[in-house]
DNA sequence: TGACCTACCTAACGTTCGTTAGGTAGGGTT
DNA sequence: AACCCTACCTAACGAACGTTAGGTAGGTCA
């Protein structure tokens, strides 16, 4: 061993092998949480396991001893990103289920900010690589997805039959338009910078009341 | 030459040579329609110069006669899905600039969602793969994109200036919240089967009044 | 002490990637 | 007839990709 190996820049983690002996090893917390911040920067096709294993501090091929392969670590993350947002969910429901119909659909919106935001990056990369997902992957992920759907519309569809929302209001449309309100901004919401109840009371005013004077 | 090639399968263009040569060839244009679909389905780092080749009928390397590399084709497909973007703008501004305030906003959100749908696949390539898109690309394409936002803000200012929209309201957000309302559609929106007045109307409402009965 | 397990490593495999050099068929021009 | 331009093609390059086989240091436990 004639020379030292090219030095990886990495301030997260400690590089020295003896270091590394003292823990139990990496982990698939901290596997999946890097890859969803890179999946979340550059898309699943534009990250590389590669790139990956070097911000966790590992080689690729020991991503293998974590994960069967590079589709399953997605899937798993995806799902993790619903049940972030499920748990949310649950949480507003227990908190607000008899408050006034604005104020459970603030909860909900809060709820659903903090799953993107406040619980790791697994939500945020879920709503941006879903779409452009493997097949396989995506179909593997659908069930779960439509849960957390369902439940906001059985959520939506509750308020509208007591009245509180107007009864010409298409529920499918308003659901996706406020899902996209919500999920569009990990493109430009900075929580270290914003306000997170404040952003939650702006989404919310302009679902329920709109911008109009 | 004993086996003929493998046949591949497309319906759109004859493959015949000899129809090729009666053209002038297969043009700009058909690789940047076929490129923006492939990139809004698969992502841009998901999609392969050879089957962007294999769906126009040529061969990959045969691109780089129409395009000096991937990350230029790229970029004039996100010019092109602002500059689609920009003139249907234009257009509501003219035809909308004196109407109400909520009819002004229907006119520039119906322009909006024909860009994404009615106007060949650039918009909607655009903002679903923008964000994820090459450092190089996106640099190349900001200048063009921050004109087009600005558009939108200048129009909610007039508005809120001349009080049809709530003194309130945080005009930076609600202009996000509705943009990512719109192109968030792109996920789930199908033209050929929704109708896309109506859609634009219920959009319209939501953002102007809100689903609050 | 020795067997075993965990969590890595090294080194490579075959494939696919974006890209390039050089060739060529057909049409237009002179 | 000679020439040139357009719009492709063939064939390959080196790099990067996901993935795998086999090895090993350090800790646990009998």
């Amino acid at each position: 061993m004639p020379a030292v190996p090219a030095p990886i820049p990495d301030t997260r983690v400690s590089r020295d092998p003896a270091a590394r002996t003292q823990g139990q090893g990496v982990g698939r917390d901290r596997i999946m949480d890097e890859a969803a911040t890179l999946f979340l920067q550059h898309g699943y096709e534009g990250t590389s396991l590669r790139q990956l294993a070097d911000v966790v501090g590992i080689k690729a091929g020991s991503l293998y001893y974590h994960f069967a392969s590079k589709d399953e670590l997605l899937t798993e993350i995806l799902r993790r990103g619903i049940d972030v947002m499920q748990d949310a969910f649950d949480d507003a429901a227990a908190a607000a289920s008899d408050l006034a119909p604005a104020a459970r659909i603030g909860a909900h919106v809060r709820a659903h900010l903090a799953a993107l935001y406040e619980n790791g990056p697994y939500t945020a990369a879920h709503v941006m690589t879903f779409r452009t997902s493997p097949d396989v992957v995506r179909k593997a992920v659908v069930p779960v997805r439509d849960a957390y759907e369902t439940r906001w519309s059985e959520l939506l569809h509750e308020l509208q039959a007591g009245g509180a929302i107007g009864a010409t209001v298409d529920l499918p449309i308003a659901r996706l338009a406020l899902f996209g309100a919500m999920n569009s901004s990990v493109e430009w919401f900075d929580p270290g910078r914003g306000n997170l109840d404040r952003f939650a009371g702006a989404i919310t005013a302009q679902f329920w009341n709109g911008v109009g004077g």
